[in-house]
DNA sequence: TCCTTACTGCGTATTCGATACGCTAAATAG
DNA sequence: CTATTTAGCGTATCGAATACGCAGTAAGGA
């Protein structure tokens, strides 16, 4: 086997590993404590997720888990993979613009699932078998735009940068709400407050026009910035396939 | 004063708190605390931000921070806030499109010199004098472009979204590349092993097309994915503006 | 001037997390 | 049956956050 020329997180992601011969049979499996790790996340948050924690749940002790781990970060990373499932295919025969909404949504309900997605570091470019799988599902959309393969995924990587950033920021800006309402409640008598208009014109005058007077529900709120900036994106990506592609 | 009705975090930001009449001096301020904190992220990762180095650093005990700040996280708050400092004012008289550009390249190297300020949870809408003074700028820009007050806002959330995004992904992959260059290099010829045709066919395509085979320098290459990204979304932002403005 | 009191700095101790190390026991190859 | 490989786990180390409460200091009032 060539594996070994492979990065040990790749290795493990795609399950190539001969399955020793000899000793004990393992009575924890990789997959065990990955989904073990993935339920504490979603149930808590990322910060409940600890070795101790996992091996509790599953009725081992803790360095058991460094049998089929070697780090916590290598955990991580495959929580990373595990936690997106695989996407759903694209409706056939659909133009790009189409495609990419629906995969973009597909990312937005995918992660939903499992809030803490958006928290986890980008260790590399997308390759665990989820995670490439929705690369190839993006990849596919732009497939008749008659752009160059570099392009592509020029355009693929800036979605997901985009996409990922704005749940991201939905997700912290939540957290940050359930922990202080008040902070948004408030925001605007806040600005009132703080912001002399001598020193924050142009904050004043928002201000001064009530936008940041009332939030309505938050979830609303956010889905709807969501649409918004993505379809300012993908007006972007059609002016450039009408230039180049 | 009705000081009680802003938020903890903020009142500290703006350093609104009467000075005590009674008791000893201070022999530590809140700005060297923070200053002292900057120091140990910028130097080592936020990682190694721990009340004791700050401590350490300023020649106290680690307790006796405790008293000007109520925990880590209210101390990370007041971080995100200093290290923007202020950004430099809009050349006068510039279109939008130009104004924004020059805003996002200033966020850019803003964080640049503290790399760290992108694995921050934002905790709330821009409310720190800093914070807001980027925000008022980017408002600024939109000024002449006759949208309504909440569009500009939303354009505006839409372009701090995404240029952080764009920040936090280069500098995770940056992490990763250094922690394991081996990933990158071999992407290309990892994904040949591992992606299979029938599976991934729109992966197996641009692998075909060599793209993933030579990464050229880190640097260079984030520079132009952010460029690239960015005249994305303000195409985006172009075209609302023609449709709206 | 001296005392009261609101403060400050700080020592101690607790709790929790990651993980190195090495032992013991199990399963299989020979 | 024995040697080897490998799994689970107990113990210990190290570092971090932070609760609690004591002790000393500087104003204001007597």
């Amino acid at each position: 086997m060539e594996n070994n020329e492979l990065p040990a997180d790749v290795a493990l992601m795609w399950r190539l590993r001969e399955a020793p011969r000899r000793g004990p049979k393992p009575s924890l499996t990789l997959d065990d404590i990955v989904r073990a790790a993935i339920e504490i996340a979603d149930a808590e948050d990322l910060g409940a997720v600890s070795m101790a924690r996992i091996a509790e749940r599953l009725g081992n002790s803790t360095m058991a888990l460094y049998r089929h781990v070697k780090s916590k970060d290598e955990l991580l990373v495959l929580m990373s993979d595990a936690a997106l499932e695989r996407p759903e295919p694209l409706p056939e025969g659909v133009d790009w613009r189409t495609g990419l909404t629906f995969w973009a949504d597909g990312v937005l309900t995918a992660i939903r699932r499992h809030k803490w997605y958006a928290k986890l570091p980008l260790s590399g470019p997308p390759a665990g078998p989820n995670n490439l799988a929705w690369f190839d599902s993006a990849l596919s959309a732009l497939q008749d735009t008659g752009l160059p393969e570099e392009a592509k995924v020029g355009v693929v990587m800036g979605l997901i940068t985009f996409v990922q950033g704005e749940i991201r920021m939905a997700f912290d800006l939540a957290a940050g709400y359930a922990d202080n309402p008040a902070a948004f409640v408030q925001y605007g008598s806040t600005l009132r407050r703080v912001a002399d208009p001598r020193v924050y014109p142009a904050v004043a005058r928002t201000v001064e026009s009530g936008v940041f007077d009332q939030t309505g529900s938050f979830e609303e709120d956010s889905e709807a910035d969501f649409d918004f900036g993505l379809q300012l994106y993908l007006d972007g990506v059609a002016a450039f396939i009408a230039r180049v592609g």
